[in-house]
DNA sequence: CCAAAAGTATCAAAGAATGATACATTGATT
DNA sequence: AATCAATGTATCATTCTTTGATACTTTTGG
């Protein structure tokens, strides 16, 4: 369900950051879901579980899950929107965006694979709604 | 026409390095054109030289640029299709586009706004071709 | 009430990014 | 041809970040 790169230049706990978020957005997770405790991800994964309590802390500091010793983590919410932070959220994306099809233009893929690529993403998020 | 964040947790060569696939990918720097020296902008960002030339180097060794102590720095290409390299991009694209998403749902964005901002970026790089 | 299980805190170690400085090569100017 | 300025490159130090090892605290279940 969590698959991450341990030879990727990005940090795990950010991919791991970045992978709840993906199965938060494709569903999957649901309010009330417990996340696996910190030792046995780690184990699981082969990391120290220091690094993954920093995702569940970053996501918990993001309003997503609520953490507490002996309790567990929990999701608590599929949405944060903290006033302005969808302004920021917007740029955000816009450079992710922007850099993902520059990448993709480079490489050399062809218009019609990228927005096959784009298309296939949108209804993995938004197909069941 | 760079510009960069200095206190972003992505490292300034990185950044540096996707704005000048931003740039290639735009149609904003042909083959043939030549890049600032990188004292200069380094100067102008207010960063290292050697943060700049790692840059350099790294769009060099993806086939991109062509460098030379006294010559300088020139791109010589628009696109990396190096065999396979296609298909590694292909899942990187779709990563990207994914994590992207995500951010975007999580934000809170409307779908209509998330297309909006989608469509731009396409405009941005296919409009005039 | 106790023990097991969970997240948290602290500190060390390893690694990456950035900076300071010196070196080597090219090209232009004379 | 000689020289000099401009350019990328190499080397080493420094700072910051990430990751790891270990101990601590809190909760829950029996």
């Amino acid at each position: 369900m969590i698959t991450i790169s341990l030879d990727s230049t990005i940090p795990i706990h950010d991919q791991l950051v970045g992978e709840f978020r993906r199965l938060i957005a494709e569903g999957r997770l649901k309010v009330g879901d417990e996340l696996p405790p910190v030792r046995q991800l780690a184990a699981d994964l082969g990391v120290n579980l220091n690094t993954v309590a920093r995702a569940y802390r970053e996501l918990t500091e993001a309003g997503l899950m609520s953490s507490g010793r002996g309790r567990g983590t929990v999701l608590i919410s599929t949405v944060e929107r903290k006033g302005q932070a969808q302004l920021e959220a917007r740029k955000r994306v816009e450079t992710s965006i922007a850099n993902a099809l520059a990448d993709a233009k480079i490489a050399g893929l062809s218009l019609a694979m990228i927005e096959a690529i784009v298309e296939k993403q949108f209804e993995k998020y938004w197909k069941s709604m």
